[in-house]
DNA sequence: TTATTCTTGATATTAAATATCAATATTGTA
DNA sequence: TACAATATTGATATTTAATATCAAGAATAA
């Protein structure tokens, strides 16, 4: 099995243990955005508009709401993570993994985005946390600026 | 003269070069905006609403429209920061320094929040944008968590 | 199969952000 | 000061993303 398919199956047993937990039932519909979601935009950031246009392609019974419920159903489950560039739209990407946190750097003029982790900005953050005894469930870094293309000019 | 008065002494200069370099005008709605804004507000996070509603209150007369507009100028000016805490509403904070940047801890239960800087952390940050080429304007690091009241339970 | 409970899709509602526009204020210049 | 040019204001309308509603349909457990 192909790491990212191993990666996928296990983000699938997260959300059906949630799913089971909290007494939810499990759907074509769920099943099918999953899928779309997990195959196509790992590494991307998708809003609901997007990832619903999409779908619509070959599954067009499947609704608006539906999607959109369905991502907030995989970011409480902890399979999916919510973004939020600044464009006023929220945006959704699959977990890689449950350990490794990474952030973004987004380009103001063109919009590109450039992922990067980074092991001491984790450390120094859970040590800031520790020093106030605050119980971190996730965080965000974002670094606003202009890609080496865009700042030629 | 005291830090506090000195600081916003210095944001006015900031204001007044950018409303010059832009050609824009001055006015009293604006001088009153900024007032409120910069004695009532260093460290807090105040919706648009929320300072419309405080502003209202002497000056019945300055718009909705206006503030929204002036806040959006501070930010653009510089000497205000758009901040976003995931509730949907975009909050403004005036800017206390040039250099310093700090970031924040959210608690998720009682919206509690507490600012930190962490040099090491913004070296860090440097680091990796200079790698990658970036350009930096700004960033901003949030961590979400339950602070430690809320995590007893 | 049935009863229960959850989900779906269409649509309506809400709320924040932003656009519009006529009336007014500011600014530079004579 | 008066004038012309230009920007601002406040009220209101519009846009848009997020979310709520609800009847009909699907999943589940007994």
């Amino acid at each position: 099995m192909t790491p990212v398919a191993k990666r996928k199956m296990e983000r699938r047993k997260t959300f059906n243990d949630y799913i089971a937990k909290k007494q939810l039932k499990s759907t074509k519909q769920r099943d099918t955005i999953f899928n779309e979601f997990f195959n196509n935009y790992m590494g991307k950031h998708v809003t609901v508009e997007e990832l619903y246009e999409d779908i619509k392609q070959n599954h067009p019974s499947i609704g608006f709401a539906t999607v959109y419920r369905t991502l907030k159903l995989f970011k409480e489950s902890g399979i999916a993570s919510e973004r939020n560039f600044g464009d006023g739209k929220a945006r959704y990407e699959p977990i890689r993994s449950e350990t490794e946190h990474h952030h973004h750097m987004i380009c103001t003029e063109c919009g590109q985005i450039v992922e990067f982790a980074n092991m001491q900005i984790e450390s120094c953050l859970n040590q800031v946390a520790k020093l106030n005894e605050f119980d971190v469930a996730n965080h965000k870094l974002e670094i606003y600026g202009k890609c080496p293309r865009c700042s030629e000019g």
